[in-house]
RNA sequence: GCGCCUGUAGCUCAGCUGGAUAGAGCAACUGCCUUCUAAGCAGUGGGUCAGGAGUUCGAAUCUCUUCAGGCGCGCCA
């Protein structure tokens, strides 16, 4: 019904005398109507004469009067009432404001989702963990959010690819194998095992894979491996890798690739128990060597370089990134000949535009902030439109258990994981409340109220709402042979108690368009408390069961609609509705 | 020092491209289970939207500024 008073407003707005078109199309565009917060203002409502009227220099209660008489006449309304500073509200006839229950039992799983995105394609990059050890639950928030907008997304029509980037070509990698080699080898090694290498628990069990797989041939000269190294952290364990390299290159290989496939292997395993997977693994190792003048990553640079964005200084090439406002310059390849991991990176998001997607989306952790304007310069440099890049930025959530914070660190290998987190209170308790407050903002994640039975526990409180309307069907079923497809009594207003409970079905559609549109999952799970309360309250005043026939079939074909609804709001978020608590 | 984010009820947070009396949950206090799941419902109290100035019919929302907190500022990834 928002489309036929859209109409009508359009219809009053082209009739107004001395309007300029553009001021006409400002209008149109800026002006909103949608459903009420609640029935004291009726059903539909509209701004549209206080946007008109600041346009046109004019008053918009004498705008709002003209509309007013419009409306009326058209006798497409029950009433219109012009409120406060010139909105405009109006009741809908009783049989266009039941119909919305018709409407959402007939559309069903698809009722909430549009055309909006008219099949533009979007590319969702997120995770893209380096792949050195399991996931954490840090990661996990990203997982949730990346998953989520693409879900909403997908339903507001637009063609959706998500993408896990794999930095499979670092210096993490070469400590993440010189991690296992010294593992395997532990005891030829005389239990040597530098500070920053990786100690979690799956290096050591990736060892010991790796040693039932392939026969382990003994170390060339063990003691010269280890002589001697840096005293500094960082330098020793860099140094071990250039001589494992050197003096062990084929175990050093095999290992690699082993600990490689072991790793990501557990982060797919992770992510599909946790709903999330995706359409493209897209390697960086795939975007080929700086030797290869033909590689993807030679080709970009090369890009640069030749539209004189790429310069030499210092032994080094960089990419003058200040005249997008960076904050300074970057290096592209390092003086020793080595590409950055900027270079990657702008390699990788030169192949993701030449795929073709009409917008990407990035979503990094916050404390990548800081990168966002080099590579905004990088895709400008290429000549590439860096508005059709968003970087959507999450933060890390602190994580509570009794009271107490939980650390997490991957290289000391003393972390809650993802897994665990699963573990612990289930995927979908565990995607709620990754997503229940702003991704950009801190999110402190309390594990014993995830859990807990009590009703601070928001999750519980949705679905518990969905579980009442499933108990209610199914005693409806024991006594009747098929579910009802009309609320007849509803719609003849003998049982108006469920007015509030259609309003707020009625809403649902702008939630999810909105949330499409800022990319917030957030906002769904607000309106589906609201929801369920408003389900709650319905369940509470009244004894469905026991009413008279017909009003029990309309109940519970209206019910069947808020069963839809929350359910629908739940599966945008990846979260299963439970049937029975 | 520069950049980004944040500041709304005792606590945790919503608040749409500026709109109607600033909302919810928790906590506190009152009530509601012989009836469909009380993991529920109804109600009461609680606010100078960090402070100040500006923009306008209208500001929690936009601009400037002050204060307070967080994060980022590598030829790391």
């Amino acid at each position: 019904m928002i489309e036929a008073l859209n109409e009508e407003i359009n219809k009053f707005l082209s009739s107004l005398s001395n309007i300029e078109k553009n001021a006409l199309d400002e209008i149109k565009k800026r002006y909103s109507s949608g459903v009420t917060d609640d029935l004291s203002k009726g059903h539909l409502t509209t701004n549209v004469c206080m946007i008109a009227a600041s346009k046109l220099k004019k008053n918009p209660k004498e705008l709002a009067f003209t509309l007013k008489k419009e409306l009326i006449d058209s006798n497409k309304f029950k009433s219109v009432e012009i409120a406060g500073p010139g909105f405009i509200n109006i009741a809908l006839k009783r049989e266009d404001f039941i119909s919305i229950i018709k409407n959402i039992n007939t559309q069903s799983s698809s009722f909430g989702s549009s055309d909006h995105g008219k099949n533009q394609s979007i590319q969702i990059e997120f995770v893209s963990a380096n792949p050195t050890g399991p996931l954490h639950v840090g990661h996990g928030r990203g997982a949730a959010y990346g998953d989520a907008i693409g879900r909403i997304l997908k339903s507001s029509g637009y063609s959706v690819q998500k993408e896990y980037y794999i930095n499979d070509a670092g210096r993490q990698i070469d400590i993440l194998t010189a991690s296992v080699f010294i593992r395997i080898y532990e005891e030829e090694l005389m239990g040597y095992f530098p500070q920053n290498a990786y100690k979690g628990l799956y290096i050591s069990d990736i060892a010991k894979l790796f040693k039932e797989v392939h026969k382990v041939a003994p170390l060339i000269d063990s003691k010269e491996l280890i002589h001697n190294l840096p005293k500094d952290e960082e330098k020793e364990i860099d140094e071990l890798i250039i001589r494992i390299k050197n003096k062990e290159n084929a175990k050093w290989l095999d290992i690699k690739s082993l600990a490689l496939s072991q790793v990501l292997q557990t982060i797919r395993t992770d992510l599909e128990d946790f709903n999330v997977t995706f359409d493209n693994w897209f390697s960086e190792s795939s975007l080929g060597d700086l030797t290869d003048e033909g590689s993807k990553i030679s080709l970009a640079i090369n890009s640069l370089k030749n539209k004189g964005l790429a310069y030499e200084e210092n032994g080094a090439i960089w990419l003058t990134t200040v005249k997008d406002g960076d904050d300074k310059n970057r290096v592209l390849i390092r003086d020793d000949g080595r590409a950055t991991y900027f270079a990657s990176d702008v390699a990788y998001h030169k192949d993701k535009i030449d795929r073709g997607f009409d917008k990407l989306i990035n979503v990094w952790g916050a404390d990548h902030h800081g990168y966002i304007k080099r590579i905004e310069a990088s895709i400008n440099g290429l000549g590439f439109d860096k508005t059709s890049l968003d970087v959507r930025l999450v933060q890390f959530a602190n994580l509570f258990k009794d009271g107490k914070k939980v650390k997490m660190s991957t290289r000391s290998g003393e972390f809650f994981s993802l897994a665990d987190l699963i573990n612990e209170i289930g995927t979908d308790a565990a995607r709620f409340y990754y997503l229940s407050k702003q991704a950009d903002q801190h999110l402190d994640f309390d594990l014993s109220l995830a859990k807990a039975d009590s009703k601070e526990n928001i999750f519980y409180y949705i679905q518990y709402a969905h579980a009442r309307i499933c108990s209610l069907q199914k005693k409806y079923l024991n006594v009747s042979a098929s579910m009802p497809s009309e609320a007849n009594s509803i719609a003849k207003g003998s049982y108006k108690n469920c007015d509030k409970l259609i309003h707020e079905m009625s809403k649902y559609p702008s939630v999810i368009l909105r949330a499409s549109l800022s990319l917030q999952p957030h906002l769904i799970i607000f309106y589906l408390k609201d929801f369920a309360h408003c389900f709650h309250s319905f369940y509470n005043d009244n004894q469905v069961l026991t009413e008279s026939k017909e009003n029990i079939e309309a109940i519970i074909y209206c019910l069947n609609a808020a069963k839809i609804i929350l359910s629908n709001g739940l599966g945008m978020l990846g979260i299963k509705p439970i049937e029975k608590m």
